[in-house]
DNA sequence: GTCTATAATTCGATAGAC
DNA sequence: GTCTATCGAATTATAGAC
């Protein structure tokens, strides 16, 4: 430690990742990222230009959302949903969705990258599944649903002890299913 | 204006929604509140305590659930649909709900709050519809859609031009009701 | 490449005058 | 019943030593 520029950098990263999680932005001080990364913190400053910099760095976030365009219409739905649990509870789990909707909640930035991420990754997932007819609102539809799901399970804790993981995903698989196909009023 | 403590008590409750709901908890400061009630900042604490008692008062919340016990069983997920609109964007229209999902994001009080009044009302309301079968786990998977199109709705401003609220209600509806009669896995 | 020291704000809260 | 004045703590950011 001390004397890696770069290696310094990804601390912090990784720590204001950590961080802005846990507890937002407005609850994060710089402080407490420099802390964690066992540096000081003017190197945030140094390095980022300030907090705002290092928390658009620390949010980039990419759903690598399979491609779904040859599997079964039953099962595209389902398909979705344990890709989400895959990303959001798998093994190299990874907390920036969470992060970003718990800021999205209170920093206009944020807003505005999810939703470009949901209207721009899902609705070109939509569209090479269903054939993109009325792909906006199928895809708007859908984001209600998983980012639901997201918000009340990995925010509020709301979906933990009452429903198993199993249900969630055919249930949930399910209404994927129907924003996809079903026809629209 | 002047000498009417329980009218000053009331705009502020009103100015303390108001901020609460438009920038969260941290972000909203007592000076600013008290700016746009018109008083000093000094009374907050005279009247309610602190911050922390203010924001407490200012968001208690009953989502006002009709009565569904009668209602068709193919047309209780759409009432339910019809009611959180009207709830949300009716005529005397109400953003406690968007202050505490905002609030919640960052602050464990109000993420408490809101599972209580979502594993509680919600949970009620299914018991009295669909017979209290696994109802824990329907009335969470309620709660996913309903907080999902709201946090996308009202915090992100995701669904608002791609979409029409005709066609959300019907889609949401229907899955309400799927969540409320489907069999579970 | 990193830290110490500190500047400049801003916040919530309080004491006391009017 | 309300305001002025101010305290004390905490924050981001910066200047400069090592």
């Amino acid at each position: 430690m001390g004397r890696d520029a770069q290696a310094t950098r990804a601390r912090l990263v990784a720590a204001a990742r950590q961080a802005f999680s846990e507890h937002g932005y407005e609850r994060t001080t710089v402080r407490q990222i420099a802390a964690e990364a066992g540096v000081n913190q003017a190197l945030i400053n140094r390095y980022f230009g300030g907090k705002e910099q290092l928390f658009a760095e620390a949010v980039s976030i990419d759903l690598e959302l399979p491609d779904l365009a040859g599997v079964a219409r039953a099962e595209v739905g389902q398909a979705l949903a344990a890709h989400f649990f895959r990303r959001w509870e798998g093994e190299e789990t990874d907390d920036l969705l969470r992060v970003l909707i718990r800021t999205a909640a209170t920093n206009a930035e944020a807003a505005a990258r999810i939703r470009s991420i949901f209207a721009g990754q899902i609705l070109r997932a939509v569209e090479s599944i269903a054939g993109a007819e009325r792909a906006r609102e199928r895809a708007a539809l859908i984001a209600t649903q998983i980012l639901g799901l997201a918000y009340a399970r990995y925010v509020l804790g709301l979906t933990g002890e009452d429903i198993s993981r199993e249900t969630i995903r055919a249930m949930v698989g399910g209404t994927l299913e129907r924003y996809l196909f079903d026809p629209l009023p």
